[in-house]
DNA sequence: TATTAATTAAGAATCATTTTCCTTTTGATG
DNA sequence: CATCAAAAGGAAAATGATTCTTAATTAATA
């Protein structure tokens, strides 16, 4: 018998029962629509839009309706479950695997986002904290360019 | 005689004779609205809104629509004359002092922002397109947190 | 399995921003 | 100065992402 569904790696599999257990321990309903968004998110590098994550939970659930899937990463995002990029011209991204703060490389091609590990974010976050005065709690640090392929085609 | 506008001071007034030499080299016309805006912008160290330019502007010229301030805010922006800063769900404010991209600390109960120098961001951004092979050509870096006033009441 | 509070679906509403389309202004030229 | 074409402005409609509303459905558990 093949497998219809590949299993998700491993990596992608620790995500879903963090996320879950999150869920539960805020008293949240593990719904099967919840649960669809919750293992796009932890299975995709993309950074997916919203509308990106809706095309795939649709496919599943075909009634699902939009709201649904904004009301689920509103929830994800309290608890600090999924990081919302949001930027003011292209809707937010978000990214499920590494929901906390971190920089990002993004394409104005074709919007493809990269997040390697930087070093001294940290850093720069206590100086900032101390230059300004501000008590800081979180960031978003985009870079912004374009991709090793759309440079080669450009 | 009193003033009834008092003078910019002078690094105000050094940014607005680079805005309009700025346009005029871009064979833009410096009309009354346009340099209206662009004073707000020289002059403001609040990094307003939309909104709060177009409340200035109409104080002067009360026809002044808010697509015209968009507009101009557009024209500027591609002449890398205003910077903008760009948030998902609370509008772009502006900078018009100082038009390249620095760090920003973001209150997230007032919306005060303040934008302190910051030593190693250009390194950082080198640091990012060595890692992830994109080329950079800008950045927004985003520090959010309360600020100092906010702190004492919260 | 029945109960009930939480969740969903669908569409309407909202908000910032952009576009459209028509009028006014501008600046060059005669 | 008058004329004219192009640029810019104004008002309102359109857009697009996101949020809200309401009634129907469903998950968790008694």
């Amino acid at each position: 018998m093949t497998r219809r569904q590949p299993a998700p790696p491993e990596q992608s599999q620790r995500r879903i029962e963090e996320m879950t257990e999150a869920l539960r321990q805020a008293g949240q309903r593990i719904t099967p629509q919840r649960l669809a968004v919750l293992k796009i998110l932890a299975g995709s590098s993309e950074h997916p839009s919203v509308e990106r994550i809706y095309e795939q939970v649709v496919r599943e659930f075909p009634t699902t309706s939009l709201a649904t899937v904004y009301k689920t990463l509103t929830l994800l995002k309290s608890l600090d479950q999924v990081l919302e990029l949001g930027f003011a011209h292209w809707g937010s991204r978000y990214d499920g695997k590494t929901p906390h703060p971190h920089p990002h490389a993004v394409c104005l091609i074709c919007g493809a986002i990269a997040d390697p590990e930087l070093p001294h974010v940290e850093e720069m976050a206590q100086e900032m904290a101390r230059r300004s005065g501000y008590r800081i709690d979180r960031h978003q640090l985009d870079f912004f360019g374009l991709c090793p392929d759309c440079r080669k085609k450009a």
